[in-house]
DNA sequence: CGGGAAGTTGAAGAGCGTCAAAAGTAGTGG
DNA sequence: CCACTACTTTTGACGCTCTTCAACTTCCCG
């Protein structure tokens, strides 16, 4: 299964016969790329975008390929991993709509990334938008504002994956989703876990198992509800946050 | 004890006086934030940077601080970490001469920074470095670029905490400070080790009594030598690369 | 409805942490 | 130069958290 290329129409609503704002449609407008962007700028970046769709499990591109595009996550959800060569897997980030894929400047991906659920990104020539760069420096502020949130979040996750408890990590990344689905203007509150349990490990640096039992202990205390599998209420905030010890 | 602030002439060897190439002494040039500037540009940063003194343990600044200021390292050696409300700590990365200090576009510092050696920084106020780039956007450019190289450098360090063993993380620990000193222009043998046991744990998600027992356990085995407690003797070069597990 | 994947639960074991003590190192002052 | 002290590092014994291995259950999609 491979990412197929759609016509810019839905994506970031980029269709470039509609004139005078093509991302106007977006309603993740505010959070990607083209947020701080005047109409005209706007249109210079619909210019050199397409649109893409993937579904679960479609590879988007592999650690150490060369780097040709970046993107813009404009629906569904995608993980970004590493693999050592014995096939241990460590995901690096989760990311939704609004969310920015891939590094400036450099030449060839540094992780790779796969779909988790259906979706669709924006897709960019990465050497045509550093184009841009020079006529539209907003953008490069842009992205490095974006990059410097992206490394605070990393260390972040450092913290978590050195020296938090397995319950700790859990409850930090059930947090994590939380406030993430409040910046997209959702619900705080059931929060959607579209990845695996698995993924989930990769993520927190645990096994599938001790992800599962402590979800289930964290049930058994009454801090969270699991209505399916990939819907948690937490019903314990107070509980919760404490357990994450900040963040 | 605190940082002073020191005329600016040794550090970046940012002496106003010597007017045709103010960082021309500087012998990390090329790895510093400067490297692309031309000399006319290289003035103007001067023109806003002050060096400053750190000894041993003086903290730099806070995590939640205020980001008045960023830095580059031009001597010595600085540790970034965080803490979590209980006194555990995670160290985020650790800075030699050349390296950057401090995220752009960023209100509050996302980590603390203490020094570990004596050493020099160039100290840069963020409003002021931020007001330049306007004028020299090469600046920005440059910034971009050396923040998507620490976010590759923070994936692989997710990588190692969350799915390596101690003695994979110890080996790919003492490749990386090699890999280092070659890149600074030093030989890439004896490494220098400067940080305590401790900070190595705190860097690897270990602890001391771990990282100890690995450096011994790779001695007997002849991999490495300790010359001193900060000097370490790489002799089988392969065997660590093989234990490291890439990188 | 059935088969395969994903998730949960249980029991046993390993790797690393904890606690404690000894050895080594560095700085200070006589 | 040596002795004294305080700290860092090393080493040892033991314990606990999380992993491993395995079986069972639930979910999902044809």
């Amino acid at each position: 299964m491979t990412a197929t290329i759609v016509r810019p129409s839905i994506a970031c609503q980029i269709d470039r016969s509609d004139f005078p704002d093509p991302c106007r449609k977006c309603d993740v407008h505010d959070l990607t790329l083209c947020a701080p962007l005047s109409r005209p700028e706007a249109r210079r970046l619909a210019d050199i975008v397409a649109a893409v769709d993937f579904e679960p499990g479609t590879p988007l591109f592999d650690e150490g390929e060369p780097a040709n595009h970046v993107f813009n996550v404009t629906a569904g959800a995608v993980r970004l991993y590493k693999l050592l060569p014995d096939g241990r897997r460590s995901i690096t980030g989760f990311l939704f709509a609004g969310d920015f894929l891939g590094l400036p400047h450099r030449e060839v991906y540094a992780y790779s990334a796969e779909g988790i659920t259906t979706g669709i990104l924006c897709r960019f020539p990465r050497r045509q938008l550093e184009a841009l760069f020079e006529e539209i420096p907003k953008l490069e502020k842009r992205l490095l504002g974006l990059a410097s949130n992206e490394l605070a979040a990393a260390q972040d996750q450092m913290l978590l994956l050195g020296r938090k408890t397995a319950a700790e990590k859990v409850a930090t990344f059930l947090l994590i989703l939380s406030r993430r689905q409040e910046r997209r203007h959702l619900p705080a509150n059931p929060v959607s876990v579209p990845m695996s349990r698995s993924d989930i490990a990769d993520y927190l640096g645990l096994t599938t198992e001790t992800v599962s039992r402590t979800f289930t202990q964290m049930k058994k205390q009454g801090a969270i509800t699991l209505l399916d599998h990939s819907q948690v209420q937490i019903n314990d905030l107070d509980r919760l946050a404490a357990l994450s010890e900040s963040l």
